[in-house]
Parts: C-alpha cells; sequence; structure tokens
DNA sequence: AAGGAACTCAACCGCCGACAA
DNA sequence: GTTGTCGGCGGTTGAGTTCCT
C-alpha cells in the first residue's frame, strides 16, 4: 500500500492546523446537506482544502450535533474508570457509553488526570519494591552463606553439586542490574510461571521488559517453551534457546 | 511582575481492517 | 489473490493557557 498522509490526493499541499470558523461553517453545512461520510468527497466537494480524514475528526470531535461542552461530571468519571478497567484503552467503546462525549475528550481526559495518578502511585511501589528487593538480596546473600543455594557456571557444575537428597535452588542470572531469578530444577512450568510472576510483582516495576536482552523472558508463552533434558533445563528466549544456568 | 513548569486539548500521525475493483 | 481507498482507532504532538515559585 503506498503511504499517505491523508485520504484524497496524496501530492496536494493540504491545509494544517487549526480550523478557522469559515471552514467550520463549511463542513457543518455540507454534512447537514449530504449526510457524514464520503469524507474525501466533503474535502473535495465542500471547497475545503483539507484531508478527509482532517474532516471527519473535525465533525465528529468538535462539529457534531450533541456533543457535550466542559467538564466531565463525577458520575461520567466513575463510568470511565469503570469502563477503562474493563477495556482498557478502548476510548471510542466507552465513548459510546458517554452520549455527547468523544473518544479524544475521554482519551485527554484519562492521560491528563489518571496518569498523574499513576505515575505518584509507580513511583510509590518503584519504593516499595526497592526495599523488597533489597530485602530480598540480603536473604540470598544469608542462604548462600549457609550453603542453601548455589549459583553455578554450567549444567555439568549445576549437577556437580546436585544433592539427591535435597532440592537445589540455582539462579539464572540477568545481565541487568545484577539480578538472580531463583530456578527449580523440578518443576520447570512452576518455575516459569513464578519468575513471570516475580517479574512483574518484584521487579516488574524496576525492569524495563523492553530493554532486557532476553526481553521475552517475561512472557508466559515463552517461559512454557521451558523443557527438561537429561536433568538440565534449558529455556527458549525469542526462539534462542538457552541453558538456564548459563550467562553466569 | 516575570518566567519557567505543568497542564490541557485540538489536531495530526501511523496503523489496521473492511471492502470494492 | 492483489491493490487501492476509506473509515476508524489509539498514540503522540505542540501551541495556548494556567499555575507556581
Amino acid at each position: 500500500m503506498v503511504a499517505r498522509m491523508g485520504w484524497g490526493i496524496p501530492e496536494q499541499g493540504w491545509r494544517k492546523g487549526p480550523w478557522t470558523p469559515e471552514e467550520d461553517k463549511l463542513l457543518s453545512e455540507y454534512v447537514s446537506l449530504h449526510g457524514e461520510g464520503r469524507w474525501s468527497s466533503v474535502s473535495r466537494f465542500a471547497g475545503l482544502n483539507r484531508t478527509g480524514k482532517s474532516c471527519r475528526l473535525r465533525w465528529v470531535n468538535y462539529l457534531r450535533p450533541g456533543l457535550k461542552r466542559g467538564q466531565i461530571t463525577p458520575e461520567e468519571e466513575g463510568i470511565i474508570i469503570e469502563l477503562h478497567g474493563i477495556w482498557g484503552n478502548k476510548w471510542s467503546t466507552i465513548a459510546r457509553y458517554l452520549p455527547g462525549r468523544t473518544d479524544n475528550e475521554i482519551k485527554n481526559y484519562w492521560r491528563t488526570h489518571f496518569k498523574k495518578k499513576e505515575k505518584s502511585s509507580q513511583k510509590q511501589e518503584k519504593r516499595k519494591a526497592q526495599t523488597l528487593k533489597q530485602e530480598g538480596q540480603h536473604h540470598h546473600q544469608q542462604q548462600l552463606e549457609a550453603g542453601d543455594i548455589k549459583i553455578v557456571n554450567s549444567i555439568d557444575d549445576a549437577k556437580m553439586h546436585e544433592a539427591p537428597e535435597k532440592q537445589e535452588i540455582y539462579f539464572m542470572y540477568s545481565t541487568l542490574e545484577d539480578q538472580r531469578l531463583p530456578v527449580m530444577s523440578q518443576d520447570v512450568a512452576s518455575w516459569a510461571d513464578s519468575v513471570v510472576e516475580d517479574y512483574y510483582g518484584l521487579w516488574g516495576g524496576l525492569w524495563n521488559l523492553d530493554d532486557h536482552p532476553q526481553g521475552q523472558i517475561a512472557h508466559t508463552s515463552n517461559c512454557k517453551k521451558l523443557s527438561m533434558q537429561n536433568e538440565a533445563t534449558t529455556c527458549s528466549f525469542g526462539g534462542d534457546s538457552k541453558n538456564i544456568y548459563s550467562g553466569l
């Protein structure tokens, strides 16, 4: 498909920026005569040097009759919160339940009123996670010193340490932030789930998953690709099969 | 009073799916 | 099956406004 900036003739120098009262008048008159739809012809026949897309947006978000102006009411806010909980960022779906409000309006409202709150609560979460992380590292250090856990460099190394009478805990090493994730060789699937849980729960706020070298680790689908091979555990990270003991 | 920071919101952008030719 | 157009959506931008120091 050819890249285009708007609907209609792409080469044409379309007008951009704020709409003038004259343009609004032309658009309103045209739509009231011919109805909504066929937006590319609106721009052509209404004498507007705007893309069809721009015309549609202006009509839907600003000129359409029945649009409410002014503050979102507490009732509307309640509906937005509730519906966002169900549908997430499906602004057009949410807007259908708020007559007179546009998806753009709701989207902007959410961003300005709730992203703020999210930010401040994220800060709190981060602080909490930092404390947990420190406590966790301290606990791991104690376990290491007591010999309850071992950090290994290879499968062979891991096998050498494996004591049949007790369940060994190994750690997978992340190249990021000196993190170690606990790995139980017995139950790979539950490990995968616990990793995901830990990842989101304890460290989710601290790690940028996208920046992680094997970012897919946080995705259950990938973690489920774990398999047992001769008592060694392998984990598939986005196509690359890696041994969980490697990278130490 | 001034100027920088934070906020608001209209408009734009890029992408996707549906549909017709 | 392929290509082009249109409608629609969510994310982002940036100019104008308000707030804060």
